[in-house]
DNA sequence: ACCTGAACACCGTTCAAGT
DNA sequence: ACCTGAACACCGTTCAAGT
């Protein structure tokens, strides 16, 4: 009775389990459409509790949202940080941009969604720019090395990072239909652009 | 009294002005949650009566999606229209695509959101993937008249269709911020695209 | 055939009290 | 400091009636 970290549920760390609850809530129904009142039911408390950590509804999706840039960029720096050269790291970081939305669908829609793109939360716009700044410094490193073709490192993320969300949205609305669009797009696209991207001589071959 | 146009909107036409108000609201919020009840009350009849003419909210939105797809075709194939050569069509079509999404932001996200993409009707996934056959008919056609590179056009339209889709949400999103991004990061990604579909002798200069 | 009014179940959110 | 119970306003949706 006296421990400090025991039955930190029903009291204590409605906080996390709110979050982890919505998680898991967001995982099962594939959007956010699930209820603060659900939330507090699962939880064990009266609905009015996660009031006392959330001043509403749109708050707690923004603090989904800014764990879920957290969570992205992680992927994306952990993809990157094997392969030794730049060029070789693009790949591998797209795949796993693309993976972690085909893996969270419900997340990563929430995380450029309108309820939280909106949001008076400066830091989710500052997250979702860390997510640019990583794919950013890669190419600029890339250049450097001679990896890249020289022209505005800027427009080459954003040509990247636009590619990953397109994708990934893509993939994740099941637009990406074989028969229609091939085999396999993903990969299909990548190679475009890096041929945008490379230097004429390192191009692949035809 | 007798005339059959008059007083169309009370009566009769229901189904048309509740579409009409749907996107009215759209414009007015830049999301869907307007509801259906406040429709009735702007369309000046009882909130049960929309129901009459939908089974209930997510088939007006999937109404509102299909006819956001046709208008999005139409303007990419008028897009197109005008420049004589594939190669010269691409840009155009490109920036209608953008620019159709950045001017109907809530429709567009509608377009490609949860609500839709999971709805029973398959017409919705055709739609989608019409605007998908607008692009890979371009590219095939610049591929037989040589202004892109040969390799599998569908590759070569995952790529275009993603760096659209992912383009126009970024933009919507408010997260093509000129001091990061760049001053026109459109047109940027759009270049890096194009040297990734010109011919290697076509290619721009450095 | 098309619309109305009342009714149901359920939300988000608030607030005065409880421990 | 943190949680409860009742209460408010508002939805989506249904249905028996109205015209």
């Amino acid at each position: 009775m006296t421990e400090p970290t025991a039955r930190a549920y029903h009291h204590g760390d409605l906080r996390r389990t709110v979050i982890d609850t919505a998680f898991e809530m967001m995982g099962e129904t594939g959007d956010w459409q699930f209820t603060l009142r659900e939330i507090a039911r699962r939880s064990g408390v009266s609905h009015a509790a996660p009031y006392k950590h959330f001043p509403d509804k749109a708050s707690l999706l923004a603090e989904l949202a800014m764990i879920g840039f957290d969570r992205l960029g992680q992927a994306l720096t952990e993809a990157a940080s094997a392969p030794a050269v730049p060029r070789d790291k693009l790949l591998p970081m797209s795949r796993a941009y693309v993976d972690f939305g085909t893996r969270n669908p419900a997340l990563y829609r929430l995380m450029f969604g309108a309820e939280t793109s909106g949001a008076p939360d400066v830091h989710l716009g500052e997250r979702a720019l860390a997510t640019f700044a990583i794919v950013l410094d890669l190419l600029t490193l890339g250049q450097e090395v001679g990896d890249f073709r020289s022209r505005a490192v800027r427009d080459q993320a954003a040509a990247c990072w636009a590619l990953f969300h397109g994708m990934t949205l893509l993939a994740i609305d099941g637009l990406l239909i074989p028969e229609k669009v091939g085999a396999n797009p993903l990969e299909g696209a990548l190679q475009v652009l890096l041929e945008g991207l490379s230097r004429a001589d390192t191009a692949g071959s035809d």
